[in-house]
DNA sequence: GATTAACCGAGACGGTACGTCACGTCTTTAA
DNA sequence: TTAAAGACGTGACGTACCGTCTCGGTTAATC
């Protein structure tokens, strides 16, 4: 719940008062995420996201400090990341996690990264909020990436984060400018002219 | 103009009645440029607009369908394109064509795109219109790219768009995602990762 | 129109731009009295207002700047004040007109005036607004005590303020605080006390 | 404590469980005292009483049923009624019950009492906590009269209830509406009016 | 001494209304 | 016909206050 306030994970001191519902939360992202999908992030009023929760606005704005915060975490809640699994090979485990990413790419909405990256041009805590989720998003194919390197498959001076991206950012620029294809010959292409050998 | 409702500059019969102001197109674009830079995009106002053009809203809207058509051409109409120019080289174009774009990158607000990348979702003619800016700005580096095939110094059967991709998506991820470096030895690492020859 | 922030009925040098509408005056008042009545001022929002007046809220605080000065020039607009008639004497002309006024005062809701004398404590337009309007009713009263003075009926060096609010009071006093009784009778007593010759 | 739910000096079986502190009392009535007199009845909160106070909302909704009635209760803790002292003749107790009066009237802030007669039309418990505390108030002035009808100086079948209303009235009505001048010489010229003889 | 019932401060809760803002359209008079 | 001015309906915003409801913890009278 990055964006949140007060993060209820995060045990201090015992609060004092009443605690806040943990119910509340639940239903407050699902409806969120509800909406989200249903309408749009643009579209989406917090009247209507309180009035599907059974919560008022009030509630809202005491854990959550904008829309977008919201939405964000909303999005965070319902988005894991792919799995880090290990198929024993450089090749292997690229194909793998690369396919995946791409299947999610052409399934959902496409509104609601837009959405968050404008955001967080003026926002600062949704941009550190969403620079969190990115990396977050990272750590598997890193893992891997640095894993070929211990394995040997790639050189030990890889520049690992440029890599990264240069097998990410085509994905990305297709997806949000140019409306290119995604699929898995652009994988499959996509590696044969970055990673040539594997 | 790509967004106008009727462009000015098309002129077709002679129309009856008080002609538009071509100062009032100028204006109007400088207005919401400068507002679009000051404020940001999100807080940009069509009134505000109207009153620092010293126009009214109904002069705007009769030129633009709406607040993100006349956005994306302020945008469009400050912003020239990479000029073409050929080094002899495939490198050297590159290089050129790449510098030159990260510098523009490093240098201005990075909320207009973001904005108009999230409108583009929902309004079809924000769509159709970004995909054209978008494909007026890729031209130069595919001609770059096929004047290397024509040369020899890429195989016949290069995929010229994936590598277009592949060149200009890890910059584009960096800046609306990660906020990873964007400059010149960013630019040369990624030529020797993709076109280890060059 | 006395609290609204540019009365509509002066008119000064042309206006420009689309002027107001005047039915839009009309049905906010006439909804806004129709609520006052049947739920009660303190229970009247600006939200069902402008709905049953079918207008939006910007249009109503266009014209007055709260909930408060709407109510007043509503029920200003709704009281035509005691008619100004000459029975001949002072007796006939008191009788009438504390009739009328007792009569009124036991048929209407009696929350719109406490509710105004509440207001204008904070609200120094409110005020100046609800001071014009009992100046305007308290008039045909004034004017029947001078025509009597005039007639000889009252001694030249009456003291006609303080007699009007010696007959008045009483009601008043009567209708926020006691509850006592308001009727014929008690006209004719408090004539028999404050002017026994009448 | 007339409005209280369950008034605490009422003693009746001894209660069970934790005693309700009297500090409490003492705190939320000075608090809200002070707070009308700085804000006003209309801009003070009960969040801010509370606050003040050192106390919780509940501990003061356990005391009174609505923030009305807890301002009728710190009105009527910070006002003492007129003493009911005997002069020996009708004209000096009238004097100086009603010199007092309108001494009162001219200090205080004047949105309490308003404040309570809107309150009033609509909560039926705070109507009749608001006549009782009236009764209270007119009780000695009453207690006058009679004492004048017994010694004679007025006629045995006087309308004491009319005569009461007609020597308050004026002033209520001033104070509330007209805003006139409340001072001795009115006292002087009200009772030459009404009692021509005293 | 243990139990129990009512209290306590803190503060979250659902609800409701507030007054503001921006959008894109419409209606004037003037050029 | 277009222009400037500015009012219009729509609909969301974020805030404030109401009176109620949990919390953990305290303070007496009763057992």
């Amino acid at each position: 719940m990055g964006a949140m306030t007060e993060p209820a994970t995060v045990f201090a001191e015992p609060r004092r008062g009443r605690p806040r519902s943990a119910d509340a939360d639940v239903a407050i992202l699902a409806a969120a995420l509800a909406l989200a999908v249903e309408v749009g992030v643009r579209a989406l009023s917090m009247d209507e996201v309180a009035s599907r929760a059974g919560v008022s606005k009030a509630t809202i704005y005491r854990r959550w400090s904008s829309k977008e915060a919201l939405i964000l975490d909303a999005l965070r809640s319902a988005i894991e990341p792919v799995g880090a699994v290990d198929h024993g090979s450089l090749g292997a485990d690229l194909r793998h996690y690369l396919s995946d990413m791409t299947a999610r790419m052409t399934v959902s909405r496409g509104d609601v990264l837009p959405h968050l990256i404008e955001v967080a041009c003026y926002d600062p805590a949704i941009r550190t909020s969403l620079d969190d989720w990115v990396r977050h998003r990272r750590a598997p194919l890193l893992a891997i990436l640095e894993r070929g390197v211990e394995r040997g498959e790639l050189p030990v001076d890889t520049d690992v984060e440029l890599l990264l991206d240069a097998l990410i950012g085509p994905f990305v620029y297709r997806r949000l400018l140019t409306g290119g294809a995604i699929d898995e010959s652009v994988v499959e292409r996509l590696l044969a002219l970055v990673l040539p050998g594997i």
